[in-house]
DNA sequence: CGCCAGGTTGATTTCGCTCAAGCAATGTGG
DNA sequence: CCACATTGCTTGAGCGAAATCAACCTGGCG
């Protein structure tokens, strides 16, 4: 159990002692919503925070629950996912350390229509949602932040959906890798770079909506193909620029002959 | 052009005589994020403020161009497309009477991410990028009210990638049409009822993520089975029910047998 | 009249899913 | 320590839904 909170994330500056301290004091603060938050109005928060550490597999929040405030993530990582009637699900994103978590349900239906479950070890943050409504009504600039979250996260998924509809799941994957890279690099020289994978081979599946022994085959394609060799959750690229032809290869320009 | 805003609104209070008048006059201000603004703030945003009447295919801003502003929707129908690299696109949502268009830009990279479409003649008005920020910064009920929007939207956006994934292409289109239902219903009795359709078939495709030939031969399905009669626009349903069942059916549950 | 975009239909292909089995790693209880 | 269950991953065989390719029809319009 020695140090939890460093999962890729680069920063790992999260140590057990964050246990306890007030918001003031959150050493993820900066990167938060909150960041834009006076001590006066930090401190107003406190009364109705409490902080808990999941466990992998753990929800936090589940879908149809009434939503009684917002998390806030410290460390670990969480994904969001969403369930259809038959059991099948989708992840939707990957939810780090600073930022916010079940926000949009304060601001609707004050009910969840996601559920949240700790990938890794994680420590999160509950504030209670009157407060958080309070200083909502008072400093613009709170809302502000939320909705720069809100569109970004909006923006996100509206390129999924088009993912997802245009893209084979070969360039899917390809994409995914690539998204991935950016936050669990572990080494890079010149075009061929190496990283750890912060998913299992199902949640990957469930983040570019296929099937695990559609995962399984793809990649065995990949590594077949020289585009990259996976060694558990380690992968190794030669040449980033394979990858990045994979997006555009499933549909490229429809030769536009002139007549 | 005799009354170019009645488009199945059901509101059907938008006439021509609109034209020109301020945001203060506006006949779906209440309707709008601008509710909560007083007069005196309305007023500043009328100095950059401009109304447009868009023809059918006409664009309102295009996906990578600099959003200078938001716009306001006062009657018509717009189309938030959204392409790929060879020209494939995507009907990501309908934008009606009253509501915001191109807000998101305004709050992150400054360039549209989607492009708007209006799929009727529509009217909508532009509001000056900095005038609307001021107002932000100082009124924080105007920011919430974008919050929720970009909430909502973001809800649906999710709904979307989930029902892309994991349901058959019968059921996508049973479920567009009893979105559609909604809001283009002419009538209704019991268990039928019939409506018209605001989109051409390729548009309806591009909404639930299919080629055109797919929706015709989904359409013809649909009319073999007895679930829906098509008359170019016109749709009658017989026992809605019915369509209800199509959106569980490809994937009821997995026959729980206990051990 | 000819042209053209939108829509329909048919033939064929292909990609990813389903079903099924097997395997390795891990855990569990006796 | 072993027998056994469990879970995650992989692989194979076969199927089926939707895409693709291609032709044709229709109505609107210059």
């Amino acid at each position: 159990m020695g140090r939890p909170w460093r999962n890729g994330d680069g920063a790992g500056a999260e140590h057990d002692r964050t246990c306890g301290t007030t918001c003031a004091e959150c050493e993820v603060r900066a990167r938060t919503e909150w960041s834009v938050l006076s001590r006066e109005e930090l401190a107003t928060l406190e009364p109705g925070r409490i902080t808990r550490t999941y466990l992998p597999g753990e929800t936090i929040f589940q879908e149809g629950a009434p939503a009684h405030g917002v998390h806030c993530m410290q460390g670990g990582m969480v994904g969001i996912r969403k369930l259809d009637v038959a059991g099948n699900s989708t992840l939707l994103r990957l939810v780090h350390a600073g930022e916010a978590l079940g926000y949009r349900a304060l601001l609707t239906t004050n009910e969840h229509r996601t559920t949240a479950e700790a990938l890794t070890l994680s420590r999160v943050c509950f504030l209670d949602g009157a407060a958080v409504r309070r200083l909502l009504a008072r400093n613009p600039a709170l809302g502000l932040r939320f909705l720069e979250h809100a569109a970004r996260d909006l923006e996100s998924a509206e390129d999924k959906v088009l993912q997802n509809v245009t893209l084979s799941v070969r360039a899917r994957l390809a994409h995914l890798l690539l998204v991935l890279k950016d936050r669990y690099l572990v080494s890079e020289r010149g075009e061929s770079f190496e990283m750890t994978l912060p998913l299992s081979r199902q949640d990957m599946a469930a983040m570019i909506g296929i099937r695990p022994e559609s995962m399984s085959r793809t990649i065995r394609q990949f590594q077949q193909d020289g585009l990259a060799e996976f060694h558990g959750r380690s992968v190794r690229v030669d040449d980033i620029t394979c990858l990045l032809d994979e997006l555009g290869e499933s549909a490229e320009f429809p030769t536009e002959v002139p007549h």
